[in-house]
Parts: structure tokens; sequence; C-alpha cells
DNA sequence: TTCTTGTAGTTTCCTAGTCAACCAAGGAGT
DNA sequence: ACTCCTTGGTTGACTAGGAAACTACAAGAA
């Protein structure tokens, strides 16, 4: 006989149910974004420097979690779009700064509402105690593992 | 002046935070099951299996919520590492039958007992009340979007 | 039977991101 | 000053997955 020993399903996972509605959440982000020509990473990008203008690309790689060479590749990019641009830094420092072009500054905005929209149009079936309770717990593990800021390299 | 009107934060976005627990989640237990020599999507694939041997790539494709491009791809590798067996639908039927070979049989369970170690090392700092907070809101909005079982393309 | 249509799977192209190797270019120590 | 070491950034190889074009085949319609 094929089938052995049952095992707890998949769905008891909270991984599972994370990745499930993160990917999906993501994914329709991804296509709104998309008509304003940009992605979800570079909507990030973009938003930080939108409050942090100057900064250098790897403190940027802590803020987002990623490696420094997506960092590079997507700064490429941006620069190829005439979003941002990429100096070195004053007065013989190390480093680089990212500052925005008036056209992402522009652009930031949009963007910032199109995330509004997609918040809106994923969670408006909670009720506000929930959506408190969601972001508390989601905030809670981020911090007890310190997600943010902890680069990933 | 650079600095522009002051928009609501990265952070007021539930999808913002969604996204980054869940890669750190999904980053996490990748490591723990690249031990194994598989992938989270192969995991899950072969998870599926175990409880419904003998069906077709395309069903699969709904239930993983991926296209039936990648599971095509999926089943080549996994294929490729004698986990399982694609056949030829019996008796002139369409489609094919994707079966998990012994090994694969074998594996399950160490992958399942992997991503209950995952769980437990991300979700152990919540009550179990907030554990069941999470869980129920996440399936809310899996259950209200149709996430599962819905094909993506 | 033959034509058409729809469905299953595969393949190609493209984007994104990790990893690791590889340059610099500053300091710090001697 | 010279060597080392550390840090910042880039690049190349590789993997994963989506989108869409393509293939093959089965079932209905004429």
């Amino acid at each position: 006989m094929p089938t052995s020993k049952p095992l707890p399903d998949l769905r008891t996972h909270l991984g599972y149910w994370l990745r499930t509605v993160s990917n999906a959440v993501s994914q329709s982000f991804a296509r709104k974004v998309e008509a304003e020509g940009v992605t979800v990473a570079e909507w990030v990008f973009l938003r930080t420097l939108y409050d942090e203008d100057g900064i250098a690309p790897s403190t940027l790689a802590t803020r987002m979690g990623m490696t420094k060479g997506a960092i590079s590749k997507l700064a490429d990019r941006l620069a190829g779009k005439k979003l941002i641009e990429r100096d070195a830094n004053p007065a013989g420092k190390r480093g680089q700064t990212l500052t925005l072009r008036p056209a992402a500054r522009a652009l930031v905005p949009r963007l910032a509402a199109l995330a509004d929209d997609n918040d809106e149009e994923f969670f408006d079936g909670l009720s506000s105690g929930e959506r408190r309770q969601l972001k508390d717990i989601l905030r809670k593990i981020s911090s007890d593992r310190e997600l943010t800021n902890i680069p990933t390299d």
C-alpha cells in the first residue's frame, strides 16, 4: 500500500499561511506598481530614499534586508530609469550617496497611494481590531528576531 | 530643498510586515530543508503528493498556487532526484500522474519535522492565543480572496 | 471521418535575487 | 612609508519562477 502514516496537514503551519498570503499580497501589489514602471523592490528602495536621501548603498542594504549585490543591481536599474543619482561621497569619504531625482520624488507619493490601495484591498475584510492584532503580532516577531536593520549577509 | 511632504511610513502597511516576516520565515526554512537536499517549493510539492498521490500536474499547480510551467520544471528536478515518478495516465486518459517514490515517502516526515521546528522557532515568542489569532486572520484573508486552490494563471 | 476547439504540458525568454569571488580604497600598526 | 586588514561596491555564475508561445492530443461538431 502506497499511503503511509498520516502527517499533520501543511495548513497547520503558520509559515504556510504566511507564505501564501504574503505572496498573494506582494503579487497583487507588483501588478499595481507595474503600471508606474517599477517593481516592489524598487518601490521600497525609492521609499526609503525618500526619507533618507543621500544614504549609502550598504546601509540601504541593511534597511531593506537585501544583499549588497542586489542593491547594486537595483541601483543600476533605477539609475537607468533616471530615478536616482549615484555619486561619489563628498570630500574623500568612502562609499557613494544615493539620491532621488525629481521624477522619483514625484513618483513616490503615487506609489504610496497604490500601497494604500493594496492594503485596503487585502485587509478590508478584517475588523480594525484584527488589523491591529495582525500588525502587532508581525511586529513582535520582527523585533524578537531583529528582522529589520539586520543585513542578510 | 530636497525633502518633500512627509508620507506615511512604509511600516504602516500590513503588506510590508507580512513580506518582511514571511521572507524571513521562508528563508530560514529554506536553509533547514537544504540539508535534506530540497527546496521549499519541492517540500510543498512532495507534501501534497504525500496525501494525494497520483495527482496530475495541473491540479497540483492549482493546489500550490503556481503556474503549470513552474510545476513542470519542479517535476523535472524532483524526477532527476529520483523522488517522484512521472507516468502517462492509465488507459488513454489525458495527462500524467505524479507519484512519490519510496525515498520521498521516507523523506517527507523528516521534512515535516523541520517544518515543525521552523514554526516553533519563529513563533514560540507568541502566546498560544496570539498564534491562534494569527492563523485565524491569515486563513480568513486566504478564504476571502480564495487564495487556495485557485490557479495563478 | 475530418475540422475545430479546448486543455495539458513543455519550452523559451526574461526578471530577480543570492552567493561568492573579486577589486578597489581607507585606515591602523609597525 | 609600507603592509595588512577591513569595508564598500561590482560582477558573474546560478537558481527560481512568471508569461507566453508552442505542441500534442482528446472530444465534439459538421
